[in-house]
RNA sequence: UCCUCGGUAGCUCAAUCGGCAGAGCAUCCGGCUGUUAACCGGACGGUUGUUGGUUCGAGUCCAACCCGAGGAGCCA
């Protein structure tokens, strides 16, 4: 009786008999041979079925299997530099195959759809290989998060989902009814975070977080996921320098260990390869002037075909400008020191200067936009007190968030970032939908 | 919410000035021993987003609405 291998573990078995269980991506029949697509969730590969070395009922079998048909194959693997696949050069040599349900016929073709018919067929379209493939990138992306924060020093702690009041406004918030009171689903975990660095040090949450934003562009979605690390005793450049390592680190691991995920999305990684520490810092007068400098020349954002438009400065950054900064790099650059009027009011002010504060966005490269937004954050009650009274926030909602400047207070840092941008921007993708398998955007919440 | 573009077979798209609604893929049948979204022959497949209007005649022109795409604003 043959084993059971799956088709990652080809290589290893190369001349023995085995068996393949999966489903059939595509079928190519040249009559007396046929070449059959499989995939079995761990890779693509290529079982060949000639005529005469299976049974007749086999092949009759064979020939009639319609796209995603689920199936068992046993056969000898063979090394072919022909043979197409993930991980590819390496085919099966059919001795018997059986069929376990014949698919009715697939919607979706291994070829160009559009996007409104892909989204309704959200939950067959993830079995195609460019799905797979960004999947993989996701899920391997988090685990190198996940480990470079957990062998830094940082604790993992869960923040809550259902959220009493707003961190940030409550334009953006999905309510819920708690028991007859409102309550919002979160936005971030930063104000539990904080409380937990001065139990932990270091901390960092991740989880889903939703935002009831009008957004229809490339990079949004109503429900994303964000990574948000918090670390006491850290300012504003401490927080520049743990951002770049990590990210420069994870980009590295993924380059080395996702290279057949991002050969199939026929990414070029010599950009990926670029992103190494140290990262450009701007500061934001800086980026105004340049923005302005290139309004005034009437040069274009790239990709847009449109003229980069002039920015007063007080103004946060829109589309265009962020994309046209970006361009400006090889590598992902930190705009840091925005408009305190501009941002949230937990970010610190700088001192001596305080129409800035101390706070920092990362832009990627090519177009992806802000990856991370982190800042210093006040660290002196009276001034948290101040601001909260500056923004008309109630102030009932926040005495909790002021008393963790009460006991023990410290400089402090942190920074969320979209772990959806960055898949896209792994990925090469035009667009944040596909890097989740079920997004929620602004026109689907179905399937 | 605003701007631009689009909606025709299961899918991707054609249809000239307003004049018989047509291909490729998928599916089904037949052929082919190295295909990479194979190729060759045949069959099946239509309330042209909806409603109304103009006209001898509307996929095509007009109006409203619905749905989608790209962008803006807002944001990670």
């Amino acid at each position: 009786m043959a084993p059971v291998i799956t088709i990652r573990e080809m290589p290893r078995h190369v001349g023995e008999e085995v068996v393949l269980q999966g489903w059939l991506y595509q079928r190519t029949d040249k009559g007396r041979l046929q070449f059959l697509q499989i995939r079995d969730g761990t890779g693509f590969c290529q079982a060949v079925v000639f005529k005469k070395n299976l049974s007749s009922e086999a092949f009759q079998a064979a020939r009639r299997l319609t796209q995603e048909s689920s199936l068992r194959v046993r056969g000898t693997v063979r090394q072919d530099p022909r043979a197409p696949g993930v991980p590819g050069g390496y085919e099966l040599d059919v001795r018997d195959l059986e069929v376990i349900q014949l698919a009715e016929p697939f919607p979706i073709q291994p070829k160009e759809h559009g996007v409104e018919f892909l989204m309704r067929h959200r939950h067959l379209w993830i079995r195609s290989p460019r799905q797979w493939a960004i999947q993989r990138v996701r899920a391997s992306l988090v685990r190198y998060l996940r480990e470079w924060l957990d062998s830094h020093g940082f604790l993992n702690v869960d923040t809550p989902i259902i959220t009493p009041a707003a961190a940030e406004g409550t334009t953006t918030l999905f309510e819920i009814d708690y028991h007859g009171e409102p309550a919002y689903l979160a936005q971030t975990g930063q104000l539990y975070n904080e409380a937990h660095i001065f139990a932990f040090g270091r901390v960092y949450c991740f989880g889903p977080t939703f935002r009831a934003e009008k957004s229809k562009t490339r990079r949004h979605l109503q429900e994303f996921w964000m990574l948000e690390p918090e670390i006491a005793f850290c300012d504003l450049e401490q927080l520049m320098a743990i951002q770049e390592t990590m990210i420069a680190q994870v980009i590295q691991r993924c380059l080395q260990e996702n290279q057949d995920e991002l050969r199939l999305l026929e990414r070029d990684t010599a950009s990926l390869e670029r992103v190494q520490p140290p990262f450009p810092r701007i500061h934001y007068d800086e980026a105004v002037e340049r923005i302005n400098r290139a309004a005034a020349a009437g040069e274009k954002v790239p990709g847009y075909d449109e003229p980069v438009p002039p920015l007063e400065w007080g103004e946060d950054f829109g589309s265009p400008h962020e994309t046209y900064l970006a361009a400006q790099f090889d590598r992902p650059v930190f705009v840091h020191h925005f408009p305190t009027a501009a941002k949230a009011f937990y970010m610190e002010p700088e001192p001596d200067r305080p129409e800035v504060c101390r706070s920092v966005d990362l832009l990627a490269p090519e177009g992806y936009g802000e990856i991370t937004g982190g800042s210093e954050r006040i660290s002196d009650p009276d001034k948290l007190l101040a601001a909260i009274q500056a923004h008309n926030l109630p102030l009932d909602a926040y005495r909790w968030y002021i008393d963790l400047r009460r006991y023990g207070s410290v400089v402090h840092s942190g920074f969320g970032l979209g772990l959806e941008r960055t898949v896209a921007w792994v990925c090469g993708l035009e667009h944040v939908r596909e890097t989740v398998a079920f997004p929620r955007t602004l026109q689907y919440m179905r399937p």
